[in-house]
DNA sequence: TCATAAAGTGAAACGGTTACACATTATGAT
DNA sequence: ATCATAATGTGTAACCGTTTCACTTTATGA
């Protein structure tokens, strides 16, 4: 199945021992007081190669994972439970990624917060989670039978998304997500419902 | 009334002619054609020089004019007619600084589309646009009768802010601010009107 | 077996940014 | 008016991320 020849295997190998001396690097000193030069020393490789390797630069060696978050959430938009709304399905999603993340073995604890106190690797993870946006904003719309390119459509995707950072660092996260979501789930029916106005008074 | 002695001036001069300089040059040639050595010796002042007054680094020389567009964002809340929502409100004055800036002078229209085409330009206004977001957040707490950190506030002028990077660029970006903005009224009257629940079906 | 292309190398450079030690000069108090 | 002081500016040299270039090594598949 997966052609696993000598080249690929030892190029694998290389980006790993990369990926691995980097992030033992910033967890021991701190991101910025560790060089590029020293990190392709520590995997006995050229500056070249590193870079080769990690066109994203520096920022890059941190993420080496691949991202199934992107299939999660629009998994999440089309195998909702009937009834649920896209706004409630997508809180779900978060809420139990955030709930996941909390009790994470300390290694990851570690590299979260290593991120977390980092502002280049900040906006980094901020850049990767936000490319999530169109391919969000599609889903939703497939789903709703909106044209692909609906303002609607990608302002809720991109809320949603926001809503992450938004709630990123609070005590009362939990609420404050279900607080945001509910205004996103209340103006997110108001647009697609047509004219259901309320009569009330 | 403002302190203006011989130092004062000669430091404003300084300032304004390194933003002069950059702006000419940028324009000239792109933002990526002119380096900071080149800057400095236009403007007849060293590089360090250079980075005592614009401590933001290259980006900075952009963007020189201080900013009264986030006590704009805050007056609307303040000062909008009785019945207006505060979304409604925001909607309109964005719309009216879009429409302000279309039939700005081709000397801004330049600008803009010096930034446009500079990624690290179009990072660094966003960046400030958004830094905006506690302060439109805390005139929409104070307006609504909301504790300060109220994560519905935080999230309406966070939507808000992010509402003209959205609409951004396209053709129909007039209309789609009106949606957006309709899903956040929606929104944000469902989560400050308690209970007022419709009763119809 | 061999041409090819992928993977890696080493050194040099570039551009933004900062550190350092130093010069100049406006300012305000004496 | 004098003078210590602090703000402003200078020039050089470095640092760091990143790219370029010309070059070597080596796995691959025809």
């Amino acid at each position: 199945m997966t052609e696993t020849g000598r080249r690929e295997r030892k190029k694998a190998a290389t980006r790993q021992a990369l990926a691995d001396a980097a992030l033992r690097l910033f967890l021991e000193r701190g991101y910025d007081a560790v060089g590029v030069r020293e990190i392709a020393e520590a995997a006995d490789v050229s500056v070249t190669t590193l870079f080769k390797h990690f066109p994203g630069g520096k920022e890059a060696l941190v993420f080496d994972q691949g991202d199934d978050r992107e299939a999660a959430l629009v998994a999440a938009v089309r195998d909702r439970p009937a009834g649920q709304s896209i706004p409630q399905a997508l809180r779900d999603l978060l809420r139990d990624e955030r709930s996941r993340q909390v009790r994470g073995d300390p290694r990851f604890a570690d590299f979260l917060r290593l991120i977390d106190t980092t502002p280049a690797l900040r906006e980094y993870a901020r850049r990767m989670w936000l490319s999530h946006q169109d391919t969000l904003a599609a889903a939703i719309a497939a789903d709703a039978g909106l044209p692909g390119g609906d303002p609607g459509c990608q302002a809720l995707a991109r809320f949603a998304l926001d809503a992450v950072t938004l709630v990123h660092g609070r005590d009362d996260a939990e609420t404050a997500l279900d607080r945001i979501f509910a205004l996103l789930d209340n103006g997110w029916t108001g647009i697609t419902t047509e004219a259901e106005s309320c009569q009330g008074t």
